[in-house]
DNA sequence: TTTAGGG
DNA sequence: CCCTAAA
């Protein structure tokens, strides 16, 4: 279990990097890496085939084809693909060993943070005798590592020249280069590097790192209760690549102190290509370590300590957002789906995650397209995702559900009103049109102000201006033909779909009392009472009510208007009875 | 895609 | 205002 674990996470990192080196131009990298995710076997030799072949200048198509390869073979194809493109690799060699790395560090740091088999782990990556002796018992895996290193090794000493050419301030170069090609290529890393917050490597000195494996053994069950472990863990694991790098040359604890002085050196390249990774990572293959670190960040950026409940959710929600949104908006636009799929993934088991991923999600909407969000998608997140009570859509717009979260990931559900809406109310601009924006309007460029900002659509009340208009269009088009009211007597705004005014136009009948009028005259006034619509505006609205009852049998004769109005005979003005003429000739 | 109707 | 079924 652990060593799945382990395994996964590994061969993820190494898989993205891997493609990313082969495949500079490719964007949806970390996608493709969580598209075969399941696919993938959780081979442990598996990332040396990965190694081998990126080493190799071979495809990226090798790790798949030589998924299933006998680690012999694979072996024995190593060293005569380096040698043969030695010279030309020698870059890449660096490079691919570090990157290769990173999956060793997502081991380290996931495992020694969740399962505990963090001595194995680190005993790998940093092939220091001490932590190794106590971790040797498991890990086959491990051992298969060592071994195809030792191979690699031996078979080419001028790996180690290279390697030792490049521990150096050359291949502090090297790396940086390659970081920057990495970040200008292929916007994913540079959204995983962004994506973390994570703690100034720099800071973090040797001493730290090893107290801090030493920590991490004696506790070998995974500090989840420690936040601020799991920061320091993330400072560690920089310095690993160097390690393992240097490893080759020599199996020697005082080998690792200058390599973690050099790992300073390198430091601004490893932080960048490697935080990011991390938090992906950790994402990815940990719930726990999601928890513990988002608990520190939480209680460091809101000194509000937990929230635990529900409704506190909601309030450390907002505080980490508020922080969250200024230290990460800026920064590049992260590897959306993954991201968001894998923070959902995890979501159930842990309450507080939905804090977390509350707040993760947010910036992560925020960066995408509002596209990406529907209402309907909304409010159902709303009603799956039990545990999180958010009223408000924005907010709500979050929390995706486990059963969304799938199809979210794969398509941009389809913008229905609000698009069409927009859409078709910006283009016409006809004078009808003119005539009504004479008329009144108000509010029009602040709505539109509104709609653009993509926001959802919130209540918006209906202005007198707007109900006129409304019942100007069900005068001349009748009930019913909402969409071409919509076009002649609202073709600004953008909000007031078609279904608006229809609902509308129901609760102005029901406004009206048409109903009630025949069940109760005092009922009908005592609504009145409360109601703001001016009466005439609720006249014409009974007057229209009767000529066209509301759904059905529209058009009704002209014989019910002088039946009704008799009723209302005093309260028809002049021009509300041309009017009415005139809309029924209209017709 | 629009409309009717329930929530 | 949202959602959905039906046309």
């Amino acid at each position: 279990m652990e060593n799945e674990h382990v395994a996964l996470g590994l061969e993820d990192g190494s898989i993205d990097v891997e493609r990313m080196l082969v495949e500079p131009e490719d964007e949806h990298i970390s996608m493709d890496g969580v598209d075969c995710f399941p696919e993938r076997i959780p081979k442990n030799d598996m990332d040396m085939e990965d190694f081998s072949s990126s080493f190799g200048g071979a495809n990226s198509c090798l790790v798949q084809e030589e998924k299933d390869v006998p680690r012999g073979e694979v072996l024995d194809v190593i060293p005569s693909e380096v040698q043969v493109g030695y010279f030309q690799l020698k870059n890449e060699f660096s490079s691919m060993g570090e990157e290769y790395l990173l999956g060793v560090d997502f081991v380290e740091s996931i495992t020694n943070l969740d399962y505990g088999s963090s001595e194995c782990l680190l005993t790998s990556v940093s092939d220091c005798p001490i932590l190794r002796s106590s971790a040797d018992t498991d890990a086959p895996w491990k051992s298969d590592q060592f071994r195809i290193m030792e191979v690699s090794e031996c078979q080419n000493d001028q790996l180690n020249i290279c390697s030792s050419e490049l521990s150096d301030v050359p291949r502090c170069h090297d790396l940086e280069t390659l970081d920057e090609n990495i970040s200008l290529k292929s916007p994913a890393l540079c959204s995983l590097e962004n994506i973390g917050n994570f703690c100034d490597f720099s800071s973090c000195s040797f001493q730290e790192v090893l107290s801090d494996e030493m920590d991490g053994r004696l506790s070998p069950t995974g500090d989840m209760y420690s936040s601020l472990k799991v920061e320091k863990d993330d400072e560690i694991w920089p310095a690993i690549p160097d390690v393992e790098t240097n490893r080759l040359q020599e199996e020697d604890v005082s080998a690792i102190i200058p390599a973690q002085a050099r790992c300073t050196e390198t430091l601004p390249a490893q932080k960048r290509s490697r935080k990011p990774t991390q938090r992906y990572i950790d994402e990815l293959a940990d719930p726990i370590l999601r928890y513990s670190k988002r608990r520190h960040e939480v209680s460091s950026s809101t000194s509000k300590g937990k929230c635990l409940g529900v409704q506190d959710n909601k309030k450390c929600h907002t505080g980490s957002k508020a922080i969250k949104f200024s230290a990460e908006e800026t920064s590049v636009i992260a590897i959306q789906v993954p991201f968001g799929s894998i923070v959902q993934k995890e979501c159930p088991k842990i309450p507080e995650c939905d804090t977390v991923r509350g707040s993760d999600s947010l910036n992560y909407v925020a960066k995408s397209k509002e596209s990406h969000v529907t209402p309907q998608n909304k409010k159902k997140l709303d009603e799956v995702v039990a545990t999180i009570h958010v009223k408000k859509r924005n907010e709500s717009v979050m929390v995706t559900s486990q059963k969304k979260r799938n199809s979210f990931l794969k398509e941009s559900p389809p913008k229905k009103r609000i698009g069409s809406v927009t859409s078709g109310s910006q283009k016409r601009d006809d004078p009808l049109t003119a005539l009504h924006r004479k008329k009144k309007d108000d509010c029009f460029t602040s709505e539109i102000q509104e709609e653009a900002s993509g926001r959802r659509k919130h209540h918006r009340l209906w202005t007198i201006s707007e109900v006129r208009k409304l019942i100007d269009g069900v005068s001349q088009f009748g009930v019913g033909s909402w969409s071409s009211i919509k076009k002649l007597f609202f073709p600004t705004s953008a909000h007031r779909t078609s279904v608006d005014l229809k609902d509308k136009w129901r609760n102005l009948l029901k406004a009206s009392g048409i109903h009630e009028q025949h069940k109760r005259q005092g009922e009908k006034k005592r609504n009145m009472a409360w109601r703001p619509l001016p009466k005439p505006i609720l006249h014409r609205v009974c007057e229209l009510a009767a000529m066209y009852p509301y759904p059905k049998g529209r058009k009704s004769k002209i014989l019910h208007i002088h039946s009704d109005s008799p009723d209302k005979g005093a309260d028809i003005t002049l021009s509300n009875y041309r009017r009415i003429l005139r809309s029924i000739n209209g017709n």
